[in-house]
DNA sequence: CTGAAAGCGCTTACAG
DNA sequence: CTGAAAGCGCTTACAG
């Protein structure tokens, strides 16, 4: 490259770097001659120099992608733009596996790793928290004084709840997964605070068929049925919803069902499309993104946990209109 | 490193490598004191010697993940062994945003970039044939004197429709997606080649809705019924399955209903549980990801495209037995 | 205004 | 059997 522009190596590297003090012309000359090779410097060489790779890692035990896809699009999405590429390891659950990954991305030099999951309350089966590059968590459980970034669930479930009793539904059940999840209790808990204790919450399992149960245990007991369901994901909110119409009751004209997790496969394809809680992950992984660049260069960043809200959706299965229509 | 051990350097990068001669003591002295001190190689050192950096790129344009996660699963479990780690791009469809990641790829010298789509009859939007490093194409359209790993879909066709026959089967038809997909018309192709031309293909879009109104559209028809679906992917098999449960159809009983694509989410939530065609996408990345590598290592391999069989997962929706049960 | 030199952390001939 | 030297491709003080 110097040697086409013929100028020294030196000169080479601080026209285009725009550093070092050089005739303009000289410093064109170069930008252009580089251009026209199509010259790239070797970033091995550069990192080697500077201490920063511009890589970073993604560790994830989310084989089935649900949540780290959409994190991975936000990190990728926000770093791109400088210049930092990223390792994507998926563990699974298994810590061998995992200190593999990590040896290998430390080894590699990653100027910080983003660890996400599928629980908030989780740990990944692996270590992070004595590194010495910095470590960020994404819907993920952190460690002391780390930094970690999690969806709000509590004020999504009461833009549910909420969105389900300003449209007029006044028996509004709440049919969920494992109470063991944090994210569970959380939901069921603001689900009381806005809806009442009058009606129990069924805790199940994530599955369309727990929804499907539950309805049937709902429409079974004697007395008054719900008018409105909040389920705790999309899959048992389609369970509900495909229970309901095999029992005659229609969806949303009698009943008001609401999903959890804007999963599209689950959400659009469900008859009628769910209305249902986002918990923008996307965004998510935006701002972990931008927080271990800030880490990596050393600006000071406030540890502690970082609450994202969650956005309404809404589809047809709800009934009402959507805000400002 | 070298100091804790008392050694020079070369002495101890020699001994760790198990390369040039030294006593055994005292490289087996090294080897534990690098072990004690945690010492790890920088590999950017290392590449910038090696022109190696253990590093390769993944590039998709499938947002969604449904076809990149089981071949990226199948990449990284092949080549974590290697040391190697993987880039994962996801370019959308913006040229532009692809060349970005390519250049950012190129600059931190991967050994190789593997390029994965969603369909196996388009390019990505970005052109790879000219670049200085090993490409190898999984499930995407790849260039000319490309490596090329796709599924057999004709193969996997035929499973499924021989299937149905097997179990009795007589009157099969074969509801799938858009006709200008080649996947859909390889199976279409097969489908004819073993049910004979006697039922019509219908060809539609990739979703539930075009599966329950495939039904209507079959059911609605004077004359005998199907007593057999093949359909184009699993989406499509839940919509049909569903369709023929509100119309009182009982499947298996009355109907066999075969998927493609064996995509969990679905095929293991319809009721009941969908028989499907997996192509085996973790083993094609596998393939893949051993394919650059030796690419990068310089290995000779035959360029053309390899067609991997899928193969049929049993679930309840065909009756019949399992193989071998 | 420009170039020669040193050095990032390693590996690999080459001397001793 | 071990170490000093050169060099991978860059950047950054430092001379000229």
């Amino acid at each position: 490259m110097a040697s086409a522009a013929g100028v020294s190596i030196s000169t080479a590297s601080k026209a285009l770097n725009d550093t070092g003090r050089m005739g303009a012309e000289t410093r064109e000359r170069v930008k252009r001659i580089a251009g026209e090779i199509g010259y790239r410097p070797n970033a091995l060489a550069r990192g080697l120099l500077s201490k920063r790779s511009f890589t970073i890692g993604l560790l994830t035990n989310d084989t089935y992608g649900r949540f780290t896809l959409p994190v991975m699009a936000g990190i990728s999405d926000a770093l791109v733009d400088h210049g930092v590429s990223v390792f994507l390891c998926a563990i699974e659950d298994d810590p061998a596996l995992a200190q593999t990954h990590v040896d290998a991305m430390l080894d590699k030099q990653v100027d910080g790793i983003i660890a996400t999951g599928k629980r908030l309350d989780k740990r990944l089966p692996v270590d992070l928290s004595n590194l010495h590059v910095p470590v960020v968590y994404a819907f993920t459980e952190g460690t002391q004084n780390s930094v970690t970034f999690r969806s709000d669930d509590e004020q999504g479930a009461k833009l549910a709840v909420e969105w389900l009793a300003m449209i007029g539904r006044r028996r509004i059940a709440h049919i969920t997964g494992p109470e063991d999840f944090f994210s569970v209790r959380e939901r069921a808990g603001a689900y009381h605070q806005v809806a009442g204790h009058r009606e129990p919450v069924l805790y199940g399992v994530w599955s369309e068929s727990w929804g499907h149960e539950a309805v049937e245990q709902l429409w079974s007991r004697p007395g008054e049925k719900p008018d409105g369901l909040f389920c705790g994901n999309d899959q048992i909110a389609r369970g509900a919803v495909d229970a309901l119409r095999e029992r005659g009751v229609k969806v949303p004209q009698d009943v008001s069902v609401i999903g959890f997790d804007n999963w599209e496969i689950v959400a659009a394809q469900t008859r009628p499309p769910l209305t249902t809680v986002d918990m923008e992950l996307k965004e998510l992984g935006r701002q972990a993104g931008l927080t271990v660049l800030a880490l990596a260069e050393g600006r000071p960043v406030e540890p502690g946990v970082r609450k994202l809200p969650c956005r309404l959706i809404v589809r047809q299965s709800c009934g009402g209109r959507a805000p400002g229509e």
